[in-house]
DNA sequence: CGATGCCCCTGAGAGC
DNA sequence: TGCTCTCAGGGGCATC
């Protein structure tokens, strides 16, 4: 599912039933997810509060208390549900789903936390690409899963100037150096994709051979149609929703993603085509993106 | 170092 | 209805 408008998205949601509150009870369901969960995690868990949600790359930072913070990545196909337990459903200014019996016990519901909101958060990961962890806060930047993270595009330190010395001599094709979260964090498949299209730059080029130019359109371009997207709560293609269960809209918006075969919406005659590159599928029109 | 391919896993949709 | 095939918002690892 995920890339940086949807992790926005989803740690957005949770902060008004995670925020300022303590883990009242914690439930894993299966042990398999990418990478085991830590010992005692549950236990690490209860009766810690969440001082603060904050977002680095892909992934959701839960900072607690005690010094440690819940690393939390969806995967492919991993989402959170919020259960409001007050008779409302509502926390904050938010409303969330229904908190019947159920919650929780669905087959691949992995993960349960229960906070004093009250509000049970459900983690749901049907491919089980998702992971989560916990990890000395002042270590993080060190720990393994972050040393090598890249900038965060939405951040001012991504810049035209930081981009050009990025791609320089790089002969790796411009999509995939995109999607290197080395280079950049949170940019996956489709915001590469419709960001390539709205910088008409081909994703087939070699990133050495972007100009100057056009790095500077491809910078606003790729921080534009991210703050789009997360403005529209993200794009639901198969599982993401929001923590409340609404979709997110981004997806009626797209340019290039998932319409091979359709007319570019340039009206230059080009028709989007789907081509592989290092096993992913990039969609483009041939005729504006160069 | 870089490019490529394969793997993890389940489910949806298309084609037959 | 059911089988088989392909594909999916990610990322790690092995190989050449």
């Amino acid at each position: 599912m995920p890339e940086l408008p949807e992790v926005e998205t989803v740690m957005t949601g949770l902060k008004p039933a995670l925020e300022g509150r303590v883990f009242t009870h914690v439930e894993t369901r299966r042990g398999d997810l990418r990478i085991p969960f830590p010992k005692g995690f549950a236990k690490r868990l209860t009766g810690r509060r969440v001082t603060r949600l904050w977002r680095r790359a892909k992934y959701i930072m839960v900072e607690l208390d005690g010094g440690e913070t819940l690393v939390i990545h969806l995967g492919m196909s991993g989402s959170m549900s919020v259960y409001a337990q007050g008779a409302d459903r509502k926390l904050g200014e938010f409303y969330y789903e229904r908190a019947d019996d159920g919650a929780g016990t669905g087959k691949h519901d992995h993960v349960v936390f229960d906070t004093d909101a009250p509000a049970r958060i459900v983690f749901n990961d049907h491919r089980r690409f998702g992971l989560m962890t916990l990890i000395g806060t002042e270590a993080i930047g060190a720990h393994k899963l972050f040393k090598d993270v890249g900038v965060e595009p939405l951040s001012a330190e991504f810049d035209a100037a930081f981009l050009s010395q990025a791609l320089k001599n790089k002969k790796t094709p411009i999509k995939s150096a995109l999607l290197d979260q080395r280079i950049i964090a949170g940019l996956g498949n489709i915001y590469v994709c419709e960001a390539l299209w709205r910088a008409r730059i081909s994703p087939r080029r070699l990133a050495r051979r972007v100009r100057p130019g056009e790095i500077e359109t491809l910078v606003r371009e790729i921080k534009a149609v991210l703050r789009e997207a997360v403005k529209a709560g993200g794009s639901s293609l198969r599982d993401h929703k929001q923590v409340s269960g609404e979709l997110g809209y981004f997806q009626h918006r797209f340019a290039v993603y998932d319409r091979a075969n359709k007319l570019c919406q340039r009206k230059d005659g080009g028709t989007i085509k789907r081509i592989v590159q290092s096993g992913r599928s990039s969609f483009y029109c041939p005729v504006c993106q160069r």
